[in-house]
DNA sequence: CTAGGGTTAG
């Protein structure tokens, strides 16, 4: 393994390689190149500059890693488990958990699998972006353990950020209790209890939140500007200025520096409940501690402008973002054009989309919505119909406010059958109906008087743990009544 | 060379 046996001409690529890795000075194209020249010449010595093109080529196009990896395995030179690492992360950013699922199960073959905790979290973290967090909750508890594998903080923040993405901060909140009874090696830090009060926040859970954050307190964590912001984003959330200003300034008291996230949920707040002036005071305040406001914070601005008719304002912030040194992103755009949609600016609409299509920014599920409830709202099925092809088309499948708002304008058209195959192909995509899938479909029933279906359909909705809104309530009284 | 948290929208 000696230094002195690995040829000059190869040392001076690696060496080169990794330094300008260091500089984040390689694009994909180099790595690709650097990679052909490397791999021609490698032995054992490489696998650290082979990590260093990967994770390039990873980052901006996984589907290439993957068979950059498997040119690795075919050559000379052993993988390390950082490799691994970097393979496992390409296939789950792919979109293709199956074949992280395989590496892992290579992984371990190889006998990996004790260091190989970094390649199970990301595997976690995709299985939890999947929204199956219970199957990510049995790897930690059960099958890392079974490979020796003891999970980490990070595997269970991983965990907890699911668990709360899906309303179960409850089970989070167990799970932290049952970290610190252990007292095992793994401690709840600050990251583990940020996830969880913020998930307990936003599910309302004001009470237990803090409860937790006591507990954060005495177990010697303390609290950073995350954690804050979290709580002050609930405060403005419940309309609680006054108890989000508090946080603020306990914040200061601790030297607890805010930073733009917290005056951007204060901000937003003041806004939520029309207090300009207040929005201003915090603008100054954010000058004077020389925080700089971001794109979340003109997105904010853009909003409540828009959503107060005044587009044309927004709009001019929209221009300006550029100079002022912001980029507008995806959210960015549907605001504004949410904005246009309100004042049936149709023509707005799609100057925008192609400004947002040229600027490299791909409309996503939000935007597309925008679109489909806009023009259902003209009872315009055609139109609507043809995007939500278009939206298959770009690869987004059709969420379940895509489907409602498609459902709601079939039904007020009273093509109750063509409302019900949507209903039943959005139960085949897996998706969940809410209240506003059932409202239209129900009232539509009511009001041609196909009574069976009716009662079919509330049942079914009470199954799903859906009340019935008033308007139900209005159009249908019986079953309430049970 | 690989891994976790807070701000905005329909």
């Amino acid at each position: 393994m000696s230094r002195r046996f690995v040829p000059v001409g190869r040392r001076i690529l690696e060496q080169n390689i990794k330094a300008r890795y260091h500089a984040g000075d390689i694009g994909t194209e180099d790595a690709l190149h650097l990679f052909d020249e490397l791999l021609q010449v490698a032995g054992r010595s490489s696998i650290h500059a082979i990590n260093c093109l990967l994770t390039v080529v990873c980052r901006d196009c996984p589907a290439l890693g993957v068979s950059l990896f498997n040119r690795v395995a075919r050559s000379k030179v052993a993988p390390s488990s950082i490799t691994y690492a970097i393979l496992v992360d390409c296939c789950c950013r792919a979109g293709r958990l199956d074949l992280g699922h395989t590496a892992m199960g290579h992984i371990i073959k190889t006998g990996f699998a004790a260091e190989a905790i970094v390649n199970f979290n990301h595997l976690l973290k995709a299985i939890c972006a999947e929204n199956k967090t219970s199957y990510a909750m049995d790897i930690v508890l059960r099958i890392m353990p079974m490979f020796n594998c003891v999970p980490n903080i990070f595997s269970y923040s991983i965990l907890f950020k699911g668990l709360c993405n899906e309303k179960r901060s409850q089970e989070a909140l167990e799970l932290i209790n049952m970290m610190v009874e252990d007292g095992g090696s793994c401690r709840p830090d600050v990251v583990t209890y940020n996830t969880v009060i913020d998930g307990l926040l936003k599910e309302g859970e004001v009470g237990k939140a803090y409860s937790l954050f006591c507990e954060m307190l005495r177990q010697g964590v303390s609290p950073d500007a995350v954690t804050c912001s979290s709580i002050i984003s609930g405060m403005c959330k419940l309309h609680a200025m006054d108890k989000a200003e508090e946080v603020l300034q306990q914040m200061l008291d601790r030297r607890i520096l805010p930073n733009v996230a917290t005056y951007n949920s204060l901000i937003h707040g003041y806004y939520l409940l029309g207090q300009c002036e207040e929005v201003d005071r915090i603008f100054k305040e954010m000058s004077r501690n020389g925080v700089q406001p971001n794109v979340v914070t003109y997105n904010i601005q853009m909003d409540y402008l828009c959503k107060s008719g005044r587009c044309a304002e927004a709009r001019k912030i929209f221009d300006s973002m550029i100079s002022l040194g912001q980029k507008p992103n995806v959210y960015t755009y549907s605001v504004l054009l949410h904005g246009y949609a309100m004042e049936k600016s149709f023509h707005d609409m799609h100057c925008l989309i192609d400004l947002m299509v040229e600027n490299g920014i791909a409309p996503d599920h939000h935007v597309y919505n925008i679109l489909i409830s806009a023009y259902a709202k003209e009872e315009m099925v055609g139109v609507v119909m043809h995007i939500f092809t278009k939206m298959r088309q770009q690869g987004l499948n059709p969420d379940a406010v895509s489907y409602g708002a498609v459902i709601d304008l079939l039904c007020s058209m009273g093509r109750m059958d063509d409302a019900m195959s949507q209903y039943n192909q959005m139960i085949t995509e897996g998706l969940l109906p809410g209240i506003i899938v059932f409202t239209p479909l129900i009232s539509g029933f009511c009001s041609c008087g196909k009574w069976e279906k009716v009662d079919e359909l509330f049942s079914e909705m009470l199954d799903r743990g859906i009340c019935p809104n008033s308007v139900l309530q209005h159009n249908y009284g019986p079953p309430l009544q049970k």
